[in-house]
RNA sequence: GGCUCCAUAGUUCAAGGGAUAGAACAAAAGUUUCCUAAACUUUAGAUCCAGGUUCGAAUCCUGGUGGAGUCACCA
């Protein structure tokens, strides 16, 4: 039990015994630096129950918690908040328990628990990932691994747009273009080299567009009848009535892609338990699209074309299957979702981490899914995000004003590389130890830059400043875990044996980190139930500034009594421990050494 | 125009309805015989506006202002 829940009762019984009131709830926050105390209970948050002058409250309970807890030293009440003192011994005890925990702060997974699947990533396959992939992505695994560490069950998924008719723009490009260029002829990513074709015909569309309007045909007519358009549309059909050319290329240029993602997710440090492709699922959508119509969940429009008429629930109506029979975007969601759970039967909800210009379309898909009957459908949670803009306005890939992934990683490394031997570190490392150290470092920094930001905000992002390694940052965080390394290292006695609670009082710094540390395992709850990243990183942050002060105020192995040295060196291990935990959930590695 | 989200120091971010709104960067000043100075310490600086609810509001409600998104038989 913790202290918290302990204090919690005692206060209630102090209520009880003293008022003759019973509370439900006792309303704790930490102690502000300015006050004595440890922990304080807001007393004006029980007036509405408990009538009379909230000091006089205050000194009521404080008295009867001196006498009847071993774990409160002292008291006192400013205004309506009663700051307690804490014993030293119940901090040496909890720090105790915790340097036992290795996995402290995680919870293990309960058997009867329903798994979560957490959906991010993805991409469409007809060109590279780019900077708002990588927050999609980082969030993604993150929340998933938030969600792991709180007791859930895991399954890490995305849904790959590998069908229509952007694809079937680069497939063309590629025949007209292409000389039967291959990843291997050219050196390049095969993401990368479909991607360029993307272009290609974007290009050659322009052009042709150009044309027809210098021959008087209207702007809006020329985007429909531009002859590279019709064709990527003939091959469209070609490609759904599995005509065996256009589907050997297509697969053919969808390996490229996926090799080329593979890399950049490698890279980036992210990974799935199970892929979806939309050609597999959007089959499924109609079946249920049937199904709707025959509960009357959906209606069929004259034409041919289903709906589902939201109107009731304040929303629109939305469509849901074309007049010719064929799938929209929404169709082939649904399908997804129902496959899952057939595969994943344990699975109880699901998290998809779009960004928030979705945000309409998953409300309606989740109305829409607890309208056909699924239980599951009241766990279904939209982790929206806002967009990642640069300062010259937003990201258009066919402007070339998109920030390439892989070449973000490469820099973010570069410039890691530039600040360590401008500050002359790792000397007497081999090459290939200090390129691995490089691209630790310098994703870290990207990666603890885009999750402290609460996911809900948009970011702007600028190459070049955006990236600090002082100050809130990932480098700044993995220094301090490097040199607690240094600290170990370097203590060369016996750290491990534990001190008796009863022979020693707190350095108030000791005191200040053991308080930090103990409230990392409500952080990583708080961080799974709001799906929020952004919690674990400014929480780590403080304890690494906490830690920080107090290795610049003590002297931990250069104290004169050993059992301070012990217990010192203890706490340093466990801030590192702690600190190698939190950024696990942010997917950012710590080194060793930098 | 309807709906949704956002608005906090010069800048980037914090703040479960609670005390004097916290950090960091940038600016100014200081600290290395000692465990990694990518550090620490100090100074200066902010809740978009107007009402309301409350013992108490950056936070909740209403109305403005500014920004973003969305309102496709696109995905």
């Amino acid at each position: 039990m913790s202290l918290q829940d302990t204090l919690s009762n005692q206060v209630k019984q102090a209520v009880n015994k003293s008022f003759d009131v019973t509370l439900e709830t006792v309303e704790f926050q930490a102690t502000r630096k300015e006050f004595t105390g440890d922990i304080t209970v807001v007393v004006f948050h029980m007036l509405r129950f408990v009538k009379g002058n909230p000091v006089q409250i205050g000194e009521t309970i404080g008295n009867y918690l001196m006498e009847h807890s071993k774990d409160v030293k002292g008291f006192n009440v400013v205004k309506g908040f009663l700051n307690i003192e804490i014993s030293d011994a119940y901090y040496v005890q909890g720090f105790n328990t915790i340097l036992k925990d290795d996995a402290y702060g995680f919870v293990k997974p309960s058997a009867n628990e329903k798994a979560i699947m957490v959906e991010y990533s993805s991409p469409n396959t007809n060109k590279p990932l780019h900077l708002g992939h990588v927050r999609n992505n980082l969030l993604g695994y993150s929340v998933a691994e938030i969600l792991k560490a709180s007791g859930k069950k895991v399954y890490k998924t995305q849904i790959i747009n590998d069908r229509g008719i952007h694809i079937c723009k680069s497939m063309l490009a590629w025949e007209r273009f292409g000389n039967n260029e291959t990843p291997e002829s050219t050196g390049l990513k095969g993401d990368k080299l479909v991607g360029n074709y993307y272009v290609k015909f974007d290009q050659a569309y322009k052009k042709e567009i150009e044309s027809l309007v210098e021959k008087g045909v209207s702007m809006e007519e020329a985007k429909k009848t531009a002859p590279i358009l019709m064709e990527a549309q003939k091959m469209l059909l070609k490609w759904e009535a599995g005509d065996t050319d256009v589907v050997a290329l297509w697969k053919k240029m969808n390996t490229w892609v996926y090799d080329g993602f593979a890399e950049t997710y490698k890279n980036m440090g992210v990974d799935f338990d199970s892929l979806y492709y939309e050609s597999n699922t959007y089959l499924l959508g109609k079946e249920f699209v049937a199904e709707g119509l025959k509960k009357g969940v959906f209606a069929k429009e004259a034409d041919g074309s289903v709906w589902c008429d939201l109107t009731e629930d304040g929303l629109d109506k939305k469509i849901v299957q074309r007049s010719d029979g064929t799938a929209v975007y929404i169709t082939q969601d649904i399908g997804t979702a129902i496959q899952r759970i057939k595969d994943f039967p344990d699975v109880g909800g699901m998290v998809y981490t779009v960004g928030n210009e979705q945000d309409y379309h998953f409300t309606v898909l989740f109305l829409i899914l607890k309208k056909l009957g699924f239980d599951w459908a009241d766990n279904l949670y939209h982790l929206s995000y806002g967009m990642v803009d640069l300062p010259s306005g937003k990201m258009k890939s066919r402007e070339g004003t998109v920030v390439d992934a892989d070449d973000l990683i490469n820099e973010m490394a570069a410039t890691a590389e530039a600040i360590s031997e401008e500050l002359g570190k790792l000397e007497g490392y081999s090459e290939p130890e200090k390129q691995e150290l490089y691209k630790v470092i310098g994703l870290g920094a990207l990666k603890y830059h885009i999750l402290k930001v609460d996911p809900k905000k948009r970011i702007l992002f600028d190459p070049k400043e955006s990236i600090d390694f002082q100050g809130n940052t990932g480098p700044f965080i993995q220094y301090t875990y490097a040199r607690i390394q240094s600290i170990i290292r370097k203590a060369d006695f016996d750290y491990t044996i534990p001190l008796n609670a009863d022979e020693r009082t707190l350095h108030p710094k000791e005191k200040e980190l053991v308080k930090q540390l103990e409230l990392f395992p409500e952080v990583v709850q708080n961080a799974a139930s709001q799906h929020s990243p952004a919690l674990i990183a400014n929480y780590t942050y403080d304890l690494v500034k906490e830690f920080n002060s107090f290795y610049q105020n003590v002297s931990i192995l250069g104290a004169d009594d050993l059992n301070d040295k012990i217990i010192r060196v203890q706490l340093s291990n466990k801030v590192a421990s702690v600190v190698k935990q939190g950024f696990s959930l942010l997917g950012i590695e710590v080194p060793e050494r930098m």
